[in-house]
DNA sequence: GTGGTCTAGACCACT
DNA sequence: GTGGTCTAGACCACG
């Protein structure tokens, strides 16, 4: 797994662990089944403080996106989603508002918000 | 100004002010040169400490959104941003590549989360 | 008198209007014994509060650059400075480090600082 | 870091730390990349709030100065300016136009006050 | 251990 | 009245 941190983004580095878990997902890198590296392994190749992995992987598990099995590793789990219907929509319609406002904000107009987001669906789709 | 606070949402209560500060920018209840409540006042009607509100407010005249004015109050300034093209389309796509992260994660399409994300615009627009 | 305020400077009005006061001396623009604008006439020429007007003239009274006639108003003094040699030289020195320190680590060097320093003491002379 | 405040000058003391930062980085004290104590460690020596130091940590980060990661302590960053040549330009024009006026409002030559410019920056690189 | 947020309450500077 | 600074002390999130 090739992840890329931003220590000055203020987002918290398990956070970003989480995020590009996810991101390798839908792009395509990683499939329901694939193995990824050990607690012990991602901490020693992206020099970061074990528990912080231990933190990412334990949320990611909880959210159904890996499982781990004992002795053997982490795995990605199917894409079965454990959220309801209405909880998905929510969690969308939020993170949908809060990048719609700051947009508006800067001075973008409908269309040129929606453009953006379709650009950044086809780059995760093409896996960049 | 009708502001809302989550308490229990982990987002800091200086970082929601200054969200809804900027959607009543944006979604036009509030305009250039309008004055809003003063520290002391939204501090007392929040029933939040006046120093959170005077650092939401400082984060607030830093990123151009308000100025304030000792001895008279604070006030929405001109919509000039202060950023360049290039770091708004920066923090625009990054929010962007979040929300489509997760929303594809979470199973929607390319199609649904452009209509999550057009019908969003539309209720900020109409002031909801 | 034509004064300019920089509002969002953080720098208070009433200094403001000291710092310009000195430069019209240093300038030529005003001479010693030149009447200046009463209290009451700047501040509704300048639509700034009176008070602030009145804490203006009256530190620059106690610094000697001007001295208010009871009656008649305002008038600039002679350049006797009220200062003692060392006073004064630690006065500049304190806002030549300022100056330094900042320059130096925006990356200036010190030929540049003093092409700077050089530059704006022509730009003064000449009045602009 | 040997960090002195004056707690009558009216100056407040985030803004002193910040000042006595950037000159530590000036005059070679300090270099990119190393750690400064910790706000509790600064606090409890320099027997100020941790708060003040957190602000004055804060405002250094905005500004590049250095920057802070949770969990490992403040670091001296890269010295790459966050401003704009014109920007860099402006602060120091406005800085050294305080400066002039100034010193030649106390009677100082041209001569006078290069000289004492050239001064205070050979003092500062002996890092007095 | 680190930084980050919040409260309660005081005092100062400015308009 | 306004914003701005500081203290003392608490609690949380992160590595």
């Amino acid at each position: 797994m090739n992840l890329v941190f931003d220590f000055s983004s203020g987002i918290p580095i398990y956070r970003q662990i989480m995020d590009q878990v996810k991101y390798l997902v839908v792009s395509g890198h990683l499939k329901s089944g694939d193995r990824i590296e050990s607690v012990r392994e991602l901490a020693s190749n992206m020099k970061v403080n074990p528990t912080t992995i231990m933190k990412a992987y334990t949320e990611l598990t909880r959210e159904g996106v890996i499982f781990q099995r004992r002795g053997q590793g982490c795995f990605i789990s199917e894409s079965v989603s454990k959220f309801s219907e209405t909880e998905k929509s929510r969690i969308v319609e939020e993170k949908a508002r809060a990048l719609a406002v700051e947009a508006m904000h800067l001075g973008y107009s409908a269309e040129e918000i929606l453009e953006h987001v379709k650009k950044v669906i086809n780059k995760i789709k093409r896996g960049e």
